[in-house]
DNA sequence: GATGAATGAGTATTCATTCAT
DNA sequence: CATGAATGAATACTCATTCAT
């Protein structure tokens, strides 16, 4: 960000233009994202975007450290120690799927369409090595040991296979569907209860 | 297609065209196909492109017609009846792998980033149809009956959840690293066995 | 429009962006008012064009409404009642001839050749009725009765024949000549004054 | 033209491509009027028409000299020697109208809009000085007289009122409407009928 | 600080014309 | 001679970004 916003007034402009350039990006992907549209649905004029965001990538910057950000925040809330992997899976999903209730297209554009400065899905950016240490230390306690190699990769599977099932039922607006949450529910159980 | 190319060189032409979007999908994404690049790429004039393609959309159905054909054909080839759960979970992924493997990026692109005059993802187009049956009648197969409601969810997230591990290993260039692809065949195996 | 121009620098560049056109189109006709073109002559850039005109056709039509409008004015101001058809004549071919002197071509130009999203030589459009009735009055009066069928058909082609006569004499730069004046002048007594 | 036809075959092709070119001027206009499509419609390759016509501007001169061949030829046929003011206008009407009967829209498209290396309009082009000294003509022999300057300004401005009542005519589609061919008629009448 | 007018490089597409077959 | 594939300059329009007010 080009400048810290000091006062109260520029905090909530901020977070206007924030506000708005997610639910664009959500509803009508990085095509739809220009910087003149966004500023006029936060409301606020192009000089004033570009007086807290140098150019357009600190802004999808910006949106999707904070998306990241409360993601990992909503899932580190559920903890699989002491959970029978059906109830951990069942959480899982819960979480999951309300990272997903506000912008349900963001998630996907923000990891599939739209540039970044950073590459947050580089096996060594801050979020990717949280996000999938989170998901290897869950298959670890099911196997009962400390997380090795093995367990790196699973997590990573059961991850991209989660992401896939939820960005999937997103685009078709399905992500509500507990039909679908129980079948998800049951394929994270079945990966996880079986040792090996 | 505008012009149905008669001689043997226009023929060359196209094909010269189609692989050259395909490679710049696949390679950069919707954002950078642009025709005058394409045309670059395959060596042609900009006006040649044009002279078989009406216009951008055009061009991107062929690739995507061309590229879905070609993937259904090679999971056809992979059938449930008579292979264990494991077996076929095996089959399937060598399939889909292959399917990804010389545009490794172009599949999530042409279903997720790029318009369409026909919508590939939509639950009534035809590829769709195809794909998700080939799914529910594996499911169908191990769970030992004619596919019903319960086994076209099942058959979609199983689906979906492929995808995810696939195309994020596509991101990260890992599509041929048989410990991620040995982790995909374990999770389709224990979903498929698992009766329910 | 696609923006009301609100500053007073922003009135300034829409109003020298029509006249820009309106010099283009009536020198160089239909085929030389390319929009670059345009926004060079009027010293601005493209984006500035764009920025108050959706498109092309929509800065024709305005050059079209204002032309139109002015003519209208002038033509009004000239009216038959109580004038003899040789004052009449006189009266009408200066006001004509006025319209016509600061873009000559203009007017052909905007009725033959440019394209228009509304048909202004449509017979129901509002100008070409407002046009007509001028004329079919002019007529009826010198005939002493209301305007009935015959009298709108002799109005168009008056109006037609002077249309003609000023079209070609604009395109020779003859529109001042005052022998041409003259003999119009002598046309237009000559079928007003004969009764019938 | 680039090549003087000598075999009948040729002959016969290069006719089909001016009347497919007129054809389409009078129909679509100069926008319309493209190369491919005009070759298209005259059923020959695009390769074949730049074989009679080195390049557009060419061919719509072949067009244009044949048209005006043609109207020149019709008009020719009608002599204001012998006959009355009402007699000759009613002729000379019936002539322009038949001219114009076949390729409506092309008088008007050949004159206003299209391009051309001579200037057919210009008043020292060989069928420009044909045109206006038959209207002279025509006006001189109501006179008794040969023709003077003031004819030739008569004969002018009586020429660009007929053109522009038919002009217009055509446009509307109205160029058969009797109506307007009556009134047409009285106004030639009237100017020729009056001596000064 | 805020505004919005202005900029111009970049993109899709057309069409007159050339030339290898 | 005829064909039609290939060319590329030109044109309409967009959008990230700057800067005068």
């Amino acid at each position: 960000m080009r400048k810290e916003p000091r006062q109260a007034r520029s905090r909530a402009t901020v977070e206007t233009i924030v506000q708005a350039g997610a639910r664009i990006l959500s509803d009508e992907g990085w095509a739809g994202f220009t910087t003149n549209r966004i500023a006029e649905l936060a409301g606020v004029s192009i000089g004033s975007l570009y007086q807290y965001f140098p150019d357009k990538l600190s802004l999808v910057d910006a949106i999707r450290h904070r998306h990241l950000d409360d993601s990992i925040t909503v899932m580190r809330e559920v903890r699989a120690d002491g959970l029978s992997p059906g109830k951990f899976a069942a959480e899982l999903v819960r979480a999951v799927v309300a990272a997903h209730s506000i912008y349900p297209g963001l998630h996907r554009v923000l990891l599939d369409e739209a540039p970044s400065s950073e590459a947050y899905r580089n096996p060594s950016s801050e979020f990717e090595i949280e996000y999938l240490s989170y998901y290897s230390n869950a298959v670890a306690t099911y196997r009962k040991r400390q997380p090795n190699e093995a367990d790196h990769v699973a997590g990573r599977v059961l991850s991209d296979a989660i992401d896939g099932v939820i960005h999937n039922a997103a685009r078709r607006g399905a992500i509500d569907d507990p039909a679908v949450q129980k079948e998800l529910v049951r394929l994270v159980t079945l990966y996880l209860g079986e040792p090996n």
